[in-house]
DNA sequence: CCTGTTGTTATGCGGTTGCATAAACTATGC
DNA sequence: GCATAGTTTATGCAACCGCATAACAACAGG
């Protein structure tokens, strides 16, 4: 029997729970009775909390999509280094755990086909969506400038879509092979593709 | 009521059927009725034709991805062209209808998650997995020859590697996105960033 | 015609789902 | 120490699931 808890803790665990079940069990097993199960409670807990089924579902999506941005943009640090550097470090987040890992993509790939016939669903892709490539294009456009280059919107566009893709390409064959390719070489891999595409030369060095 | 048909056309209907549903409804609502339904049939037949659910979900995923496949590389053409330029046909073809097309994207995040417990669906990944990396390979070593690169065994795996990340980001950004992101300008992006990571040029002009 | 085979429908069963409600339990103010 | 509000559990229900089976419809060869 779970003890009492103050607060909205249980909150948190219960959404905890509900990231936990899906990326084992998938969507289909993410059920009021299989969440409150892993959570350590009975299901009718999740109606206390919860409205509905679907405002936890929308809840764990929320927080997936947060921890997603943080793991990357936590990484970057204050103003006080160059905007390259803070390039590199973003690009090298997105190619690491937590990011780079089964859990992620699974968890991705059960809530992707939830946000087209929900509405609410939708609303949360669109919103981290938007702050994610919004933020990513203007680590580029700054690390562009420190190098001396000046694109025009199109061209910063095509940029930023070009490398956006390769990190988020990386993401999936990092995340599908977790064992047979090495973390560090899908590193090495991706910046030296960034570098190439930006024409940027990034501080670490190139891998052996 | 369906009149009846001869032979297997009504496997292939049901099959078709299946993905629908999917791309539609999402995998949760690929129920044996449902999927009748979506075929013009009813639930019975089902079991008919294939020995069980899962038998069904398995030869869709399997058409599925043999799709994808000829999609890509029956646009290729004979050995009558360069290299080059099939590297550059079979780029293009993984920026275009039928590949970038939300429902395709839809039914990749649907199926992604089945491959995890279930090993006959994990089986089916990985044989298309290894087919297409596979002919991707050998398709850039073509081009690269050509253009007088001779790249070692692991610098092949890696222009592979990246390559071929770029093309799958570019493909979920297209599809995520088919409204606002035009498809010449995406296929203009790929074609541009591909081109400078393997330091080939491309027969086709650069977009405006 | 009739009869066996194959395609198709109709129906039912055991199990599970999401959801709602009421009962049981615990902390806290006074 | 007890009433009250907050927290947890137990139970019931209508709907739906996959699957199995029997009945029915269409055609082929005799």
């Amino acid at each position: 029997m779970a003890t009492r808890r103050a607060g909205n803790d249980r909150e948190s665990v219960l959404i905890d729970a509900t990231l936990t079940c899906i990326a084992r069990e998938g969507i289909s097993a993410a059920t009021v009775r299989n969440i409150a199960d892993y959570a350590g409670v009975t299901n009718g807990l999740i109606r206390f909390y919860f409205k509905s089924k679907d405002g936890i579902l929308q809840a764990a999506y929320r927080r997936f999509l947060e921890r997603l941005f943080e793991a990357a943009h936590g990484t970057i640090g204050d103003g006080d280094t160059t905007a390259c550097e803070r390039l590199e470090r973003y690009l090298l987040a997105n190619l690491s755990p937590p990011i780079v890992t089964p859990d992620s993509l699974l968890l991705w790939a059960n809530f992707l086909p939830l946000t087209h016939h929900d509405d609410a669903m939708a609303d949360i892709r669109r919103h981290w969506y938007g702050r994610t490539t919004h933020a990513f294009r203007d680590l580029i456009h700054g690390a562009l400038e420190e190098h001396g280059h000046t694109p025009g919107d199109t061209e910063l566009r095509r940029l930023s879509v070009a490398v956006n893709g390769l990190i988020d390409g990386l993401w999936i064959e990092g995340s599908l092979s977790a064992e047979s390719l090495d973390i560090r070489e899908l590193q090495a891999i991706g910046l030296d593709a960034a570098s190439r595409l930006l024409d940027i030369s990034f501080s670490r060095s190139p891998a052996t």
